[in-house]
DNA sequence: CTGAAAGCGCTTACAG
DNA sequence: CTGAAAGCGCTTACAG
């Protein structure tokens, strides 16, 4: 580098760095250099010396998921906050995606990797992760219910919430629509905390549906359960998206939900606030996982063999209008 | 490396590169080596060597925009396709860290930059990449409309697409429901069309509001617009997010969209299929203007010098429920 | 086809 | 406080 100005490499490194041991003049002269010289910091030398990149691998099951884009951007801030650099990547739920992806991740020599499996994924993901010795966190799902840090919200619960505040309300006739066919740990999770909660009120589901995960898929789901006989009075939803596209079909075929039915989403996304009616949700606190999964990488990359660790974040009934309890 | 395989770094080394200098019981002897060291090709070190990194910098406006989340998602595939792989950053509509965030990105000897400008960018960020040398594109957002490759949809036509389509709907008091306070390319263009083709029809702007780009926004607008006397008969809005606050808090004020009044979006987003009514919007062909953002961007890492090369991709209006021209 | 040597830009001890 | 030397894991000519 810019040791034409008169300095020996290590001095210079010494100055980028910002070491005190620097008398004062030479750094300055070594300042003078690097600006003039439009000099910059190869942070890949460094990495190599030093065995670490400061970058984080990301690598989410889908990044088109309006909830899972938020996670990336709180993730991204929070990460460059600590100087470390988001790797991104998406496996798209696929599992053969994902192991691709890690790969290169690794070949990238990421510090760590904070991944929300595909929901299809192979526990093999762990066995390789553990045997290359990558500091890993699961985030919002996880393959293993004992292997790995992971930090996500507490999903049965949600579900018990929505189904409390339902009932609460008087239904009695209460329908889940879930997500995917393929069935992820934050699925099996809200189906568990349904099934708990609906079984403690006395009661049984009086329809369940599994689909996918978009507005599409919950309109789909609506149209299905309102043409049989004896259709539900109320309705919970995998998610914001799914729960905005029941509101619109509900509608669609001249049902006011929160009036004719009941509708109740998972997630809190802001766009549920602006919709018609105004959606009732359970927020799966965004932040407060993300800050969470920050902070389980950090301790994992300092201590590799601190014991696992599980953070479950409580969920938070936002009630407006779609559920009928408020005008 | 793994030459304890008894050959030396260089054969290794063309091995790993898939030479065909190697004979063939040479190679099988390192693979197996390899496989049984758990050797993982350290790219950092190849990078520091060769001079590239086969990184690509990928810094968007705002992540959690659904627009962009796809936008992000396409890109992240295409260039993993490619070899490449995405260093994400998100500005989240700040100059000050765009130039941050472009720094650290330089730091880590990206081969590339894609870059949607922050709103308020300033074209310093232009003579800086080009200062540095480094490839770059503005994708969806231009900072300076003469310098540097550029990829977008034609947002002053898709514009025009919807004026003309309301005006032969029989509509004259048309709005315009525009984007957030600081004006960038894609908002200006948007502007321009409407006006464009509004003075063509022989009318001007029934009405035209700034606030931001959410449903919380689209709602606010509407709501503002309404309570004033002589309301407009159609609103067209900057985006899909935007439109379907509109089309929620129209509801809420008890008229119905597509009837009452007609609204149309920008961008197509798959949730827009899935609104109550469905929303006629302006499809801008996200995956397009992708497909053209990394084929200028590799001609780019090819050839520096050559001359710059502006993409700007016909956008589709989508016809639905909510401009009343369907039950 | 295979081997020995130099070097990418840093950091880390180790001497002065 | 400053300088000289070695080495991180690769690739690139250059000889054999």
């Amino acid at each position: 580098m810019a040791n034409a100005a008169n300095v020996s490499r290590s001095t210079a490194s010494l100055v980028l760095r910002g070491s005190p041991l620097v008398a004062e003049p030479t750094r300055a002269r070594v300042m003078e250099a690097m600006s003039t010289l439009g000099y910059v910091y190869h942070r890949g030398a460094a990495m190599l010396r030093e065995g670490r990149t400061r970058t984080i691998g990301l690598l989410v099951n889908d990044i088109a998921n309006p909830y899972v884009a938020e996670f990336v951007a709180f993730l991204d801030q929070a990460l460059e906050r600590g100087g470390q650099v988001a790797l991104l990547a998406n496996s798209a739920e696929s599992d053969t995606r994902q192991q691709q992806v890690l790969l290169r991740l690794r070949e990238h020599s990421v510090d760590g990797v904070v991944f929300s499996p595909a929901e299809d994924s192979d526990e093999r993901v762990i066995d390789e992760l553990e045997f290359w010795q990558t500091p890993f966190v699961q985030a919002l799902r996880y393959v293993s219910q004992t292997r790995g840090d992971y930090a996500g919200a507490d999903y049965a619960e949600a579900l018990r919430l929505a189904v409390r505040h339902l009932v609460a309300l008087g239904h009695r006739k209460i329908a889940y629509i879930g997500g995917g066919p393929k069935p992820h740990s934050a699925s099996r999770e809200r189906e568990q905390g349904f099934a708990d909660e609906m079984h403690r009120q006395g009661l049984t589901a009086h329809r369940q549906h599994v689909g996918g995960v978009t507005g599409l898929d919950g309109a789909a789901a609506i149209s299905d359960m309102m043409a049989q006989p004896d259709p539900p009075t109320a309705v919970i939803c995998y998610n914001d998206p799914v729960a905005q596209g029941v509101l619109g079909r509900l509608q669609a075929h001249g049902l006011l939900p929160g009036r004719d039915v009941a509708v109740v989403g998972v997630d809190d996304l802001p766009s549920s606030a602006a919709s018609w009616p105004s959606l009732t949700t359970v927020a799966t606190a965004m932040n407060e996982v993300g800050a969470a999964v920050v902070a389980l990488l950090a301790r994992r990359i300092a201590d590799p063999h601190a014991p696992v660790r599980r953070v479950v974040i409580a969920p938070r009934l936002i009630v407006r209008q779609s559920c009928g309890a408020r005008e």
